[in-house]
DNA sequence: AAGACGTGGGA
DNA sequence: TTCCCAAGTCT
């Protein structure tokens, strides 16, 4: 859950996730499209299904343990080198040396590494390895990401407060707040499409499911158009033949790699026998069993928003 | 090997 | 408002 998101956002679905299913046997008997809603709002949705594989595979064929090297760690769904060396840092007391964010930024600072990131991997790698401890090494590794994510932060390192300060190089050279560099980031294109939100006569939504792989692979969303350069040029993408309205407004959504205008069309008062094949009725007042992106639960509520008595989405 | 892959919070 | 970027992985 944690590969590059925040402790913050995390905390809620790391307590939801092992409330509901307290072992790995019990992830691995869950379905996989229960995981995926349960996921719903933390972004990256591969991880739900690497982790649900994951269970699979270790309840299924590894007799419900966890290997404890790193090497082997890394064939599981969803562990790369990153998870492979801290789990066996921190649950195996192995010698292990992970590198995340945080260290990247604490060693390109101390040992001013002026290569800008990705390129300087391999040598922060390096560097990680010979610093790591032969003794709690799991420790050293929390210990760095911690003085990364509270005293050596990205932008205003609080290096008054920081036991490296005499010794960091990034700092003799008054680097400590640019490091570490990173190559230019790509221009986001713009994408536009159209949304179609079909209430029916009892309240609900028309849902469909995206396909398993890809951009919210998995993941349930109203029927739309494709994302395109313009709009689409008519209401011809409608799932089914309804006097829709356009609502006023756009939805705009920020992707990793492109921004997203939808226009969002709405029809109400659909009969529930008009559900066109591969789309589901989703009742307004109960999405939370539907596997909704944020995203799309925008749309929702942008359609929504004038019949609604409060907000359809509480957080 | 470079690009795909989400979201929310802080500055 | 806008930009940055976070306990990375997969193809």
């Amino acid at each position: 859950m944690l590969q590059q998101t925040t402790v913050a956002a995390v905390g809620p679905y790391y307590v939801a996730f092992l409330k509901r299913w307290p072992t790995v046997e019990a992830l691995a008997a869950a379905p996989v499209e229960e995981v995926m809603s349960a996921w719903a709002g933390l972004g990256y949705y591969s991880r739900a299904r690497n982790l649900h594989a994951c269970a699979r595979h270790v309840a299924h064929n590894l007799g419900g343990k966890f290997p404890d090297t790193e090497e082997s760690l890394r064939a599981l769904p969803g562990v790369g080198p990153y998870t492979a060396s801290a789990i066996a840092a921190i649950a195996f007391a192995k010698r292990a040396a992970p590198v995340d964010g945080n260290i990247e930024r604490v060693l390109a600072r101390l040992y001013a590494v002026r290569e800008p990131l990705p390129g300087a991997k391999p040598a922060l790698r390096a560097l990680a390895q010979e610093l790591a401890p032969k003794e709690r090494a799991g420790d050293f590794a929390q210990a760095m990401m911690d003085l990364g994510a509270m005293i050596c932060t990205p932008k205003a390192p609080d290096c008054a407060n920081c036991p490296w300060t005499e010794d960091c190089m990034g700092r003799a050279l008054g680097l400590a707040s640019v490091l570490p560099y990173r190559d230019a980031k790509a221009v986001r294109p713009l994408r536009r499409g159209a949304a179609f939100v079909v209430i029916s006569t009892d309240d609900e939504v028309l849902l469909r499911r995206r396909p398993p792989k890809g951009l919210l692979g998995g993941m349930h969303e109203p029927p739309m158009s494709a994302w395109e350069v313009d709009f689409p040029a008519n209401a011809r993408a409608a799932p089914l033949k309804a006097a829709f309205r356009k609502l006023p407004g756009l939805v705009r959504h920020g992707f990793t790699h492109f921004e997203l205008e939808l226009e969002v069309y709405r029809v109400e008062g659909v009969a529930t026998s008009a559900a066109p094949p591969a789309t589901e009725w989703a009742p307004l007042r109960d999405l939370k069993r539907f596997a909704l992106p944020t995203v799309m639960k925008k749309v929702i509520a942008h359609a929504t928003a004038d019949r609604d008595a409060g907000p359809l989405f509480k957080r």
